[in-house]
DNA sequence: CACTCGCGTGGATACGTTTTCAAGCATCTC
DNA sequence: GAGATGCTTGAAAACGTATCCACGCGAGTG
């Protein structure tokens, strides 16, 4: 339609150059005279200063990205609406993708952001230091949240597989220390899990398992942490991600281990999985099964029994994480462990 | 760190000149061997074109901005999946804005967009045409999901107050007609609630009530036409838009009208508010209140009973919803009505 | 053979902004 | 009073791309 005024056309109105447009619209001195005009014409011809222009002077992208896995699972959107919140605050856009847990598909909207330059963004990472390399090389300030990528275990030093893959262009090989050096926001997953299988222990449970998705070794590892020397690895099972694989988990999980008295899902989904497999296999909660679940959701609530569940504050997550990538470039940002809390509800009960 | 190869530095390497590689890369036309050349270069220097320049040129920003009020509520997350989903089919980026329901900052979000030059934009909206106007006005192509701004009845002429807004510069005062001419993708909301009333109907309900959130104005109306004549107004009641709100509505109108023996909730927050409003008042469901929700989300199964549902595609509405919107400029869009489902599961019995 | 036509090509321009730079002017200092 | 100092100012240069246009060349046509 009506094209949208430019610098110049509010210049011309002012009767001033566009430089002074420019300084008076980004907060530059300017005498007053000249300030009140460039204001005037500006409101007069509704002109908003387009972001193309400038992102192209200034050679990046205001804003940030966002990669999640999956904005169906509920705690993800709880994470998406803290970054949205920190970042309509303050005025800047947020691009969005959704990485289905695959990590190519990461790789791919990695680079549509890099095309984009967006040069921040926030991920739940789905792939290796590999995948992640791009994004670091192209100098893209990224932060971490809710997980870490392939630290199966966080303190022992596996070998860098990383190291040889930068030693491309005659550059010395990377240094062999930890494979990806990015800040992250993260619940205390140690404490949580820890929490969660002491509370089950004081209830009488012996038999406890693990039931994770991806992204979720981390947990896995607090897990076999917390239950200490004896673990039996047959009680630590994983889903691929989609609902369906949590299900055949779960019910796998329940099937091969009638011994099992207790679970502990890694993440909301597989709570979901472990409830939907218990009912159809006749386990009554808490009376055959006890079940404490990752992530406090709305409908954990709904459940009956409604589900006691390791809380973690997901939109403080998201808002924490998108305040530390604006604020990086000026301080060095440095990872965040958010506390975690056992909300006790029904789905636990005394061993049977 | 490294900056990035541009344009320049391809038609260098290749021997030609810039437009030439233009041309290769944007599928123009081009002898093989200077093809040939070209894309040599450019995998040889990892070049990706950058979206700045190219936007800059076209005064146009590719892909998308989506606005939905809010992503915790799992519904929104299935549509943005979906719109996600078609975005990344063509390689585009999407924007992502939560208004939370509110019209301010709907509108401040429609700014920043126009601001960064995003020219399609799916929303589900929450101001009326007042809000909608200058995204019109600037020409953005905008498709609707999942309703329609202040469309309190879809087929009554009410007082266009759209029309004397537009009355500035001169301008002739817009046409009386429909306010806002935008395609929606919606769901058939008409026959999902007549469906559900029916089935409550036939279950030997005479009290129904309808328990609305903001937006759910067209699903009231259905619902005043599917209980017919004499619709009992209080018993059409609706919260604001927080769980809070909606839980102190489902609240009051269990309190103030125990005669009611059924409730339709109009999205899955309310669902959840009644759920658990009947429970804080001891009312059974589906003994001494039988419930249908409308959106079919995965905690709907888990509840107990099980929730029955008028489920509505909510990912296919996105993707549909994403498919016009990049498809629109070529052909006029035409409006979308997706099918609704009446999923039964145990949340109605018989009146008691 | 001359002329035209079509195609491949590269130089130049424009997109809207920020930022640098030098110039203009008034005030201050010695 | 002359020089220095500070502030305000506008012209111009970049940012990376797509596209217009003019040019050269080979083939086809009269």
């Amino acid at each position: 339609m009506a094209k949208r005024a430019t610098i110049k056309d509010v210049a011309e109105a002012a009767g001033v150059g566009v430089a002074t447009v420019s300084r008076v619209l980004s907060g530059g001195s300017a005498s007053a005279a000249a300030r009140e005009r460039v204001l005037a014409a500006a409101a007069q011809l509704d002109y908003r200063p387009s972001a193309l222009g400038r992102n192209l002077r200034q050679r990046r992208t205001g804003g940030m990205g966002l990669l999640v896995p999956d904005l169906t699972d509920t705690f993800y959107g709880q994470l998406a609406e803290g970054v949205l919140a920190c970042a309509r605050s303050v005025g800047e856009p947020v691009v969005l993708g959704s990485t289905g847990g695959d990590p190519e598909q990461e790789a791919d909207l990695i680079g549509m952001l890099l095309e984009q330059s967006v040069d921040r963004l926030i991920a739940v990472p789905s792939g290796d230091a590999e995948t992640w390399a791009p994004a670091i090389r192209a100098g893209m300030i990224v932060i971490f949240a809710d997980r870490i990528p392939g630290q199966a275990s966080a303190d022992d030093t596996r070998p860098s597989a990383v190291g040889d893959l930068m030693a491309l262009d005659g550059l010395p090989p990377a240094p062999p220390a930890r494979p990806l050096d990015v800040p992250a926001v993260v619940a205390d997953d140690r404490a949580g899990i820890r929490t969660a299988v002491r509370y089950l222990r004081g209830l009488g449970h012996k038999r406890i398992a693990f039931l994770g998705g991806p992204g979720h070794e981390g947990r896995a590892h607090a897990f076999r942490a917390a239950v200490g020397a004896p673990v039996d690895e047959e009680l630590i099972v994983f889903g691929t991600g989609s609902r369906d694989s949590a299900y055949a988990a779960a019910s796998g999980l329940f099937q091969s281990r009638p011994d099992l008295s207790a679970v502990v899902a890694g993440g909301n989904v597989l709570g979901e999985a472990a409830v939907l497999a218990a009912r159809e296999l006749d386990l009554r909660v808490p009376k055959d099964v006890s079940l404490v679940m990752y992530d406090d959701v709305p409908w954990a609530e709904l459940c009956s029994p409604p589900l006691t569940v390791i809380a973690q504050p997901g939109r403080d997550m998201g808002y924490r994480a998108a305040e530390l990538v604006l604020r990086a470039g000026t301080r060095r940002a440095r990872s965040v462990v958010l506390p975690t809390e056992l909300i006790i509800r029904g789905s636990c009960g005394p061993r049977r």
